[in-house]
DNA sequence: GTCTATAAGTTGATAGAC
DNA sequence: GTCTATCAACTTATAGAC
């Protein structure tokens, strides 16, 4: 559980050439996301990811100095992505967007992240839950400036009732996550789940009393 | 993995009595429901729960012939348990409940059986994702059989749209689940829960396109 | 950077006494 | 029904050669 940040360089700086060859850790980082995204936390062992990787599992200490480590980065790397994601899409929106516009907006690509952009994201959330408290406790920054987007996004839903807004945040973000435990992006088109997990969640949050 | 079925008594049946001392395999899966909900599949090991229940681990084997047994026997009660549960609110309903109205109960009585009523319905939505397919199919005809219940519910919710139920149900349901990873029924209140919940699925879900 | 060798601990499971 | 003794397999991790 060491400070150690693998995405500083321990050697030379990576090529200006492209992206051709990933840097050994990032390749290594993307073999535990999908493996834990799929496995689970306790279910995959370094010697799966060694050998997924080509090499035998002491080498992987070279890079990264514990399996805890490895986990963190990995869970970080998860929520850092579709935060990133969100935030440019949002800000490619004209500024006068209005309130729900950019709610749709956001949910697409938090969406499109689950399901197609980052094995991360998906792992973030399939195995958040399994990890020691310790762990959890590591990946709760990250998580909390996730919730801050989307608590900005859902207040218009909700003016002057943070009660409410802070029942909706996690509701949210929780049913569109819980979209990982059921579909299957190879099997269904996820623009046409986006439209319909909008659709309801839109129409429910725009919901007043009064009607 | 045989198919063994511990509810089928080896021994003497139980006495009359009432449900004073619960039968040891009862105990175990008790003690086993409440262990892999708090810290998931793989990091429970079968001395976890022989501690717990005051026996060395070789004892457990007399009661269940492996772990995958007694995982499995915990997964389908934990889904047994939903189904009776809202089968019997339905029940209890006037025979001219509205559709909606149906719906709003039976979504309240899942939320509490997922917060309150049964440590094995949290279980398995936490970890029926951890499992291997092996013991993953073993738990889907109980799946199968409570989203039918779901499939009536939510039918009258967009007619004659078989596609759009085929969201709908995984959607809501879970939904629903993801609630377990984010509410704390120690420190918010169940019934507040369940009427923000309520509020923003039913009003999605009643929206019509026309309007 | 990657390897072999190895340590120290855990796991699910079986045999057989009581 | 529960125990002790034991097993083979596996885990994370370290030491040190190349």
């Amino acid at each position: 559980m060491s400070a150690a940040d693998p995405s500083v360089k321990l050697s030379a700086p990576r090529k200006t050439k492209g992206a051709l060859p990933a840097a050994r850790p990032d390749q290594i980082m993307d073999i535990a996301a999908r493996q834990f995204r799929a496995r689970g936390y306790a279910a995959v062992s370094l010697r799966d990811i060694a050998t997924e990787a080509g090499m035998r599992t002491p080498s992987l200490y070279y890079h990264f100095p514990s399996k805890d480590d490895l986990v963190i980065a990995v869970m970080n790397r998860g929520i850092a992505v579709v935060r990133e994601a969100v935030t440019e899409a949002l800000a490619a929106l004209p500024p006068d967007a209005e309130p729900f516009a950019k709610l749709e907006t956001a949910m697409r690509v938090h969406l499109r992240a689950l399901h197609g952009l980052s094995d991360y994201t998906s792992a973030n959330v399939r195995i958040f839950g399994q990890l020691p408290e310790e762990l959890r406790r590591a990946n709760l920054p990250e998580r909390r400036a996730y919730q801050e987007i989307w608590a900005d996004l859902l207040s218009a839903t909700c003016p002057d009732n943070l009660e409410m807004l802070a029942i909706r945040v996690p509701f949210v973000i929780g049913a569109l996550n819980a979209t990982l435990e059921w579909f299957d992006p190879d099997r269904g088109d996820l623009d046409v789940l986006a439209d319909q997990v909008g659709r309801v969640l839109l129409a429910g949050l725009k919901e007043r009393e009064d009607r």
